[in-house]
DNA sequence: TCAATAGTTCAACAGATTTTGAACTAAGGA
DNA sequence: TCCTTAGTTCAAAATCTGTTGAACTATTGA
């Protein structure tokens, strides 16, 4: 059982930047890249919204090609898809990452 | 006479990267890209939507500082902020004018 | 002065996005 | 088995975006 992935040659440099233009969305990345190895769960996230909007959003993040989400039980794993981002679009998710530094969403999970 | 421009330090990551999530600002920007140092008016971009449209998408990206616009008579110079932007999010103009290379509405104006 | 050119503003509309709560599924532990 | 935990789905509401045409301003050239 597996969620719906797009390919990386299907990740659509338009829509990963509309999705990452979000601040909520920008702060989940930005923790994901400060914890990058260690598996998320949603939970993680709780912080950022409801447990229904951050479904959505990290439904949007899947969609967009930015997040890969495996099932384990009944938590999801979420994990950045740098080797596909950074193939498909050389520097632009670790510059994002370094500028997303100081977003004040983020600044509550420090 | 002179628009309204936010000074570098207004210039916010969520904003700039929602306002180039859009495939005509995005086709833009790649054009300003490329004729860098040439300053260009509206009308260049006349290809890519309508004169009020256009007004607005230029509109979009000049309040998210990601361009300059310089009234001059009747015309407006456009560039791009270059120098703000690497400054405020180092590598990060750089990273998405690259994978902008061929976005479809950009083809048009080879 | 008059007309043409370059671009803006406005109000309206359609469609997309975000947020919410209630109801749901599915796995795991007691 | 029953309860809890983790997360999804759905429909509704609120808001935001992109697009349009008509009317407008301001500059330039004849």
């Amino acid at each position: 059982m597996s969620l719906p992935h797009p390919i990386a040659d299907q990740i659509s440099l338009p829509n990963v930047l509309a999705v990452l233009g979000d601040q909520t969305r920008l702060a989940i990345v930005g923790y994901l890249a400060r914890h990058e190895g260690v598996a998320m769960s949603c939970r993680q996230f709780l912080e950022f919204g409801s447990k229904t909007n951050l479904s959505y959003h990290l439904a949007k993040l899947r969609e967009a090609g930015i997040t890969r989400t495996e099932v384990s039980g009944t938590s999801r794993l979420i994990s950045l898809r740098r080797d596909d981002l950074d193939r498909r679009f050389p520097g632009l998710l670790d510059s994002i990452i370094k500028a997303a530094h100081d977003i004040p969403l983020l600044e509550r999970l420090k």
